[in-house]
DNA sequence: ATACACTGTCGCATAAAACACAACAGTAAA
DNA sequence: TTTACTGTTGTGTTTTATGCGACAGTGTAT
C-alpha cells in the first residue's frame, strides 16, 4: 500500500471535513479514499477520524498525526523540488577536468562564452595532463584528446579532431638537414608526446597507410608546451597536436617537415557518466562545446 | 508505486553501496531493489547512482537528495512512534464529562483511585448536568444517568444500575399526611428531576407494571442536590437516585413513601465515540470503572 | 591466464494491490 | 416525506509488485 497516497488522502479528509470532497479533489472514487483512510488507521492502530455519515472530525490523535507530519510532507515535496530544480535549470556547478595545453588555448575561451551565455551555471574548470577517472565523482565532464577508450560504462562525446604534424626548428634543420624520409627519424633527435608515448616509435600515415616508424626519442613529456620550446629551442623534431604548435609554426618559429608523412588526427571528446538523467546545465554544455568546435578549422590547419 | 518503499530502497543502497546488499537487507529481491531505486529516479527524473556492475556511487544529486530525505523520514517515523505510544502506553489525558451529583459523590473516589492505579494518566474531570455532545471532541467520555439513547453512532457501555426512591421530609408528612396511594401525588406538591422533566407526570412500577401517574411539580431543577436540600426543608416530595437521597434517609432526614411504587432504576452508563482503535488508556479506564462499580449495591439500596 | 563468484539489469509469469462501480444504511435539508 | 448526499462494503477488473531466471560485465583467487 502506498502510504504516502494514504497519508494525502488522510491530509485531504482532514482539510476538507469529508471523505467525498478529498475523493473529488484527488480524482479518485470515495471508497478508495475510505480504503486508503482505514489503511492508514489500522497501520497505525489508532483512529484518525470520529466519523458519522454526515460529518468527519480529526480525532485528538489525528490532530497530532496532521500537524506531525504536514511540515514532513512538505519538506519532502521541497527536496524534490529542489533536485527537480536543480536538474532542470539552467544553473549549479560544472566540474570540468581538461588537458592543460587545450584547456589554456582552446577550451578556457570557449567555457569563458559559455558563463556568458548562462550566467547562473558556475563552472569548476580543472587543468591537468594526468588521466583522471571521469567516473569518479570528482568530474561531471572530462575533455580528452587521443584515441577512443571504446569503455561501455563511459559516454565518449566525439567533439572534433585535431591533427599533428612533424615540425622542427629552421635552426634545427639548417644543422642536422631537413629530411626526406620518415627513416631518418631513427637518426635525429626526436620529441615525444607524453600521453601518447607507448615506446620508440610513432605511427604516420602515408597516403591513409599507417606506418610504423622507429625514432630517436630524446625528450618526452606530458605537457605539450614543454615540448614545444624544446623544439623552438632547435632541440629536435616534434610531433605535436596543430593546436600547439600552429603559432610557432605561422611565425616561423617552426616548420613543417615531412608533410607527406601525417600522423593520425587525435580524436577530442568529451567525457562522462551515462547517466540515464542528465542535468540540463551538462546537456546544454555538451551542446555548447560540439557547436562551438563544429567548424574549428583551426585545429585542422598547420 | 510506493514512493516510500522506494526511498528506503534508496537509503539502504546508498548506505550499502550495493544493489544486492540492499536486497539482503530489506528481505526483497534484487530485482525489486534494482526496479524501485529506477522508478524513483524516473519520477524525480535524476539519477541517482553512478553504477557499473561492481560499484554503486552516489551522483552529486543523490547525495543531495538522501541528505534531504534522510531527516524527512525520520521525522515521520518518530511521528507514527509517539502516535502508536499516545496509543499503546498507559499515560496520557483522559478528558470525562459526568453529572454533578453522581460526579461528586462516586465517580470522584473511583477516579482518584484510578489515578493512583495509573499515575502516567492525567484526568480533566469536568462536572455538569447540562447535555454534551459525546461525539465531540471536547470529551473521551462521558458518563450519563438514564434511559439508553439507542445512538447507533454511540458506544453505550453500562456500568450499573441506581435506584430512585419517593421521600419527603418527616415534617412534610406530619403537615399533608403520608400518601398511600399515588394518585394523591398530584394533590401533594412534588419535586422533579431536571434530566428526566416530560411533563407534569412521574413513571412509576407497580409490581413491575409502569404506571403513569399525574404529580403537582412546583419545582424542578437538574441537580439532584437542589431538590434533596428542598426535599429535607419540607417543600415537597421529591422523586430521587438513592444515591443522592440516600445518607438523608439513612439520617432520618427523609422519609421513603409509597414504597410499593418504586420508580425504574437508571441506567449509569459511559458512552463515547465507537473508534475501532480505542487508545489503552480509555479501555482501561472503561473497564477500572465497570469493575469498581459492578458490586455497588450502595446505589440500589436507600 | 582462467575459473569462479558476484554484480546490476531485464524479460517473464504470477500473486497482490489499487481502483471504479454499484449497492446499502444513514443523515441533513427542502 | 422526499431528496440528495454521505461513509462503508462487496465485486470484478486493471494495474502494480515481486520472485525467478538469464545475461553481460567485473573483481578475486587459483
Amino acid at each position: 500500500m502506498d502510504k504516502l497516497g494514504a497519508m494525502r488522502a488522510f491530509i485531504n479528509v482532514a482539510r476538507q471535513g469529508s471523505f467525498a470532497g478529498a475523493a473529488r479533489q484527488l480524482g479518485l472514487s470515495r471508497s478508495q479514499i475510505n480504503r486508503q483512510v482505514v489503511w492508514l488507521e489500522d497501520s497505525l492502530g489508532v483512529s484518525l477520524f470520529n466519523r458519522t455519515t454526515r460529518k468527519v472530525d480529526l480525532t485528538h490523535a489525528g490532530q497530532a498525526y496532521l500537524a506531525n507530519i504536514l511540515p514532513v510532507l512538505e519538506n519532502l515535496d521541497d527536496a524534490e523540488l529542489q533536485l527537480r530544480d536543480n536538474q532542470q535549470s539552467l544553473s549549479g556547478t560544472i566540474k570540468i577536468n581538461a588537458p592543460m595545453s587545450f584547456g589554456l588555448t582552446h577550451l578556457t575561451p570557449v567555457v569563458l562564452d559559455f558563463m556568458q551565455t548562462y550566467p547562473q551555471i558556475q563552472v569548476q574548470l580543472d587543468l591537468s595532463d594526468e588521466k583522471r577517472d571521469p567516473l569518479s565523482n570528482q568530474f561531471d565532464m572530462t575533455l580528452r584528446i587521443g584515441p577512443p577508450e571504446n569503455n561501455p560504462a563511459l559516454i565518449e562525446h566525439d567533439i572534433t579532431y585535431t591533427s599533428r604534424c612533424l615540425c622542427a626548428a629552421p635552426a634545427f634543420l639548417q644543422r642536422y638537414g631537413t629530411p626526406g624520409s620518415p627513416d631518418e627519424l631513427k637518426e635525429l633527435p626526436c620529441l615525444q608526446y607524453g600521453n601518447l608515448v607507448h615506446g620508440n616509435y610513432w605511427d604516420l600515415l602515408y597516403q591513409n597507410k599507417s606506418q610504423r616508424v622507429r625514432i630517436n626519442g630524446v625528450l618526452s613529456s606530458n605537457n605539450g608546451d614543454v615540448l614545444r620550446q624544446a623544439a623552438i629551442k632547435g632541440m629536435g623534431v616534434a610531433l605535436l597536436p596543430t593546436f600547439i604548435v600552429g603559432e610557432a609554426i605561422a611565425t616561423g618559429q617552426l616548420v613543417p617537415v615531412l608533410q607527406a608523412w601525417q600522423p593520425a588526427p587525435l580524436l577530442v571528446s568529451l567525457l562522462y557518466a551515462p547517466n540515464r538523467h542528465m542535468a540540463m546545465r551538462l546537456s546544454v554544455f555538451v551542446k555548447y562545446i560540439q557547436t562551438a568546435f563544429e567548424n574549428a578549422e583551426f585545429l585542422l590547419q598547420g
